[in-house]
Order: structure tokens, then C-alpha cells, then sequence
DNA sequence: CGATGACCGTCAGGTTCGTTGACTTCTCGG
DNA sequence: CCGAGAAGTCAACGAACCTGACGGTCATCG
């Protein structure tokens, strides 16, 4: 009866990208690195940096939750806070040498899971699931 | 590029469903309710009961985890604990009254939540959306 | 100009869902 | 009858979030 319910699915299957995302990046050198982390490198502007509101706004989480997550990083020498020139309340958040390294190491790493992932499905099914997540987010923001 | 990343939408989906359900319990008159304990009250085999490791292996978590949630519907009075009469070590747990009655809402409450999904999305997505999930976990727990 | 409100990062504390490890108690097969 | 191992439990922890409150900063509008 009701088959494995669908939002215990969705959770797993989440569970078990981060996982192996973090094994590929394990497996080239970046041990102890965290999905989340992952995440974030990408979603930082390689020139101009990136405010934490905003990183926030993008991953779509609060920026509570985001600054654990930039000081884990900034802990590891992979970002580092400097004061926003153009506003005083602000901080931009930037990769350094090291972050922009992991950085195209992070890409790869996903863009392999991804492919994996793709292949598992076949092009058609990996395409009709993006199409139904993205239509699902969608709606689901308009409700909120 | 990247687009929101494939995890990341999982997760949110994932969050956006449990959301959907605990609200549809809490119309329904089951306040407080959460996600992961309705999913247990579907598991529990409504004749006979069922063991906590048979209803962790069910759920694809840990026993551990899977006493936790036992213990708050024990609490609350929706299931109870009996000793196993065929093997001493074990326990079943049952529904009681309420728990049927309970259990009953969840059905209604699940069904109500995925009948809402299946309509943003469309008969034909939505068969693809599970049949990618099924396919992805499948494959996934080989590997594992 | 100066108050008012909005916004930035931060601190503190909670919640949900799950994990590993270390028992005790009991069963069962050789 | 005895040792491997399974059932349930206790304890501690982790990851990824959340809400609420607060001190600075900006911006704008009377």
C-alpha cells in the first residue's frame, strides 16, 4: 500500500547525491568537505565575491543558517570575509587561492554525480525529473 | 550554470511535501503531528503489528532512529508496546484505537497531498517523477 | 537635519531527522 | 550447552535547518 511515500523518497534520494558527492571529492583529494560546503563554493562570484545575504537567497536558506557554513569554510581557508566597500553593514564573502582551486574541483565533482546520476536514468527520465522538481519548487514558492 | 543543483531540489521538495502533510493532519484535527511519525502509523500492520527492526528496515533507517519515533507516539497514545509472544527479545508494536484512527487520517492525508502533486504536475509527470525515483534508489542501494 | 524604518551580519537557542557505539537480554543452531 | 548474533535500549552526537533578538548601518522623507 501507498508505496514508499513520495516524500520519504525525495529525501533519500537527496541523501544519496550528497553522499556521493562528497565521495567524489573525497576520492580526488578533498576529504571532509560537506555537500553544503560544496554548495556554497559554487555559489561564490569568483571576482567580486559574494555577500552572505545573498548566498543565502541563492541556496535558499536563511542567512543563519548560511553563516555556519561560510565560517566552516573560513575556518578551512577556503573563503574569507572582507568589509563591502560600497555599505558598511555588509561583508563580501570571497574564495581564496585555495577556495577557487576547490572550487573547480567542486564543479567537476558534481557535474560527475550529475552525469552518473543521468546515466542511471537515461536522458529522457533525468530530464523529466529536473522538469518535475523545477515545476514543483515552482508552484510551491507562489503558495507560500 | 548549475542550475539549482539537483540535491538541493530534492531536499526542498522533500521539505515542501512534509510540510504539505503535517499541515493537511492539522486541518484534519491531528495537530502537532510530524511528517516521519505519520509515516510510521502507515507501516504498522494494523492486524498483527509489527517489530521496531522489521519498521526501521521498512523505513530505511536505524532502529534507533525508528525507537525514537515510537517512543513519541507511545507517549501520545497512538501506539503501545507488546511483548512478542513467539520470540522473547521482541516487541510488536500496535496501533491502538486511536492509532486506527489516526492511522485512517494519515491514509486520507497522504493521498490528499500526492493527488495535490500529481495535479501541478500532471498524470504523465508525476508517473515519470516516481518511476525516476524508484529507479535512482534502486540502483542506489545496489551500489551500496 | 534628524528620526524612522529597513537591512546586514551575528549570537543564542530549537527542531527534525538521522547516525555510531555500547550495552543487556534473549534465541537458536551446531 | 554454548557461543554467534539478533532485538530492543541508552547515550551521545551530527548535519542542516529554523525563529527570535540585537547592534550597527544605510537611506529616505518629512
Amino acid at each position: 500500500m501507498t508505496e514508499p511515500q513520495l516524500g520519504r523518497q525525495l529525501l533519500a534520494a537527496h541523501r544519496a547525491l550528497a553522499a556521493e558527492l562528497v565521495v567524489e571529492l573525497e576520492e580526488r583529494g578533498w576529504p571532509e568537505l560537506r555537500a553544503s560546503q560544496a554548495s556554497l563554493v559554487l555559489n561564490v562570484d569568483r571576482r567580486s565575491g559574494t555577500r552572505l545575504t545573498e548566498l543565502a537567497r541563492r541556496a535558499g536558506v536563511t542567512k543563519q543558517a548560511m553563516m555556519v557554513v561560510v565560517d566552516e569554510l573560513e575556518v578551512r581557508g577556503f573563503v574569507r570575509r572582507t568589509p563591502d566597500p560600497d555599505d558598511g553593514r555588509a561583508k563580501v564573502v570571497r574564495l581564496t587561492a585555495r577556495g577557487r582551486t576547490l572550487g573547480a574541483e567542486c564543479r567537476r565533482a558534481v557535474a560527475a554525480v550529475e552525469a552518473r546520476t543521468r546515466r542511471t536514468l537515461g536522458g529522457r527520465r533525468y530530464e523529466g525529473l529536473r522538469e518535475a522538481l523545477d515545476l514543483l519548487l515552482e508552484t510551491e514558492e507562489e503558495t507560500a
